[in-house]
DNA sequence: ACAGCCATGTAAGTCGTTACATGATTGC
DNA sequence: GCAATCATGTAACGACTTACATGGCTGT
């Protein structure tokens, strides 16, 4: 249950209404923790009746009302609470390996097919990172100068240099994506080169396994 | 929801209790996907009365009964049909990256012991994936043998081979972990020491940011 | 007039977790 | 008799997704 705190924690930066903080969970990074729109909304309303944060409300249009959300010390107090917390970190539960897991039900046409998908999306992902980090380095996204503009002056390096290690980390995460792509890509020729006859056809078809001993 | 072709997948290589299949989320590599035993039972239920496997009642002591369950055509072609399926990766949700960004709100013992807690749990998940990939590799597990008994000679080196990549591929994440939890700690003694005053108070609190023009 | 972005939500459904509950078998 | 492991579930809740719905403002 984190995307509470990721709330809390980008509105510490500034006020902000649900739309724009939705935004922030697209660009500022395709975010360390992704939200759609509705659970955002939902989720803001709870922490408004909770007092961690107070909605200032602004007309917009003739019917309709906008609302900005401002942190409130309470708000302040959940989020020191909570990055004091040492949990365990959420189990594993990625659909990419475990659907390589079964790849030699397949053709080895089709394990490219997910392995090349695989490099592509993780080479974007890389580069998007990558360039969120050099940015951050540089001071230059308009969030963090909000930031530091209400910091004090020692807090400054170290604010910088804790996100910057974190989408550091992240690119490099990609990037090892990245290599288990490729590794799995020259797997794949060399299954298909010893196998002799290569082809679209598949290694092998599952055989459902009937009345079998158990025999643990 | 890839729990049901995880399932499938398991039941391919021989049919199984769901008490069996829950350790095998546990063990057989606190699996690629993570499940508690509840959403198991429950799954099997579901697969069960799509027709997709099918349960064979045994008596267990006087009142209660035990269900193997078996793989059946449908399930093979369901298992075939999300293979061939290609689909986006899961968006990120890591908990541990997204508190790092907001360390500057602790000290910096704060942020070491969190870095400290990442690179043990991670060097224990190395040490399990890498022996689990060794084991494969020798074809040294009941499991894998149980496929590879019914699966043709010409599809043994695939089939080993890529349970093989994956688990390696698995190692090398945690292995970047622990080289990102390792740079954090360097990170946090270089932060202190350009601090000038070490100590175990906060580098700096959150303030909430009241009534400010909204500037985007 | 229409497209495209700004902006806020509801409702229904699925996926996943936690707590609770029960009973059998094996070995000390 | 008790603990540990085998074995199967239900119920309640919380997290997340998807589809739907509404309306405003800006520029062409």
């Amino acid at each position: 249950m984190s995307l509470r705190h990721a709330l809390l924690a980008l509105l510490e930066a500034r006020p902000m209404t649900g739309y724009e903080l939705a935004k922030q969970f697209d660009v500022s990074a395709a975010y360390v923790w992704h939200a759609h729109h509705p659970q955002i909304y939902t989720e803001l309303r709870r922490l408004e009746s909770a007092g961690m944060v107070e909605a200032e409300e602004a007309p917009r249009g003739i019917a309709a009302t906008k609302r900005r959300y401002f942190l409130t010390d309470p708000g302040c107090a959940e989020l020191l609470r909570w990055l004091a917390e040492v949990s365990e970190p959420g189990r594993e539960r990625d659909a990419a390996y475990l659907k390589a897991t079964y790849f030699e039900f397949g053709s080895f046409d089709l394990a490219r097919e997910h392995f090349r998908g695989h490099l592509e999306h993780y080479r974007r992902v890389e580069a998007h990172w990558s360039a969120h980090a050099d940015q951050l380095e540089r001071r230059d996204t308009a969030l963090l100068r909000r930031r530091l503009a209400h910091a004090p002056q020692h807090a400054h390096d170290a604010i910088v240099a804790y996100k910057v290690h974190v989408y550091r980390g992240l690119t490099e995460r990609a990037r090892t994506e990245v290599r288990w792509a490729e590794q799995g890509l020259e797997l794949v020729d060399r299954l298909e080169r010893d196998a002799g006859i290569p082809g679209d056809t598949s290694v092998y078809r599952p055989t459902p396994p009937r009345d079998q001993p158990s025999a643990s």
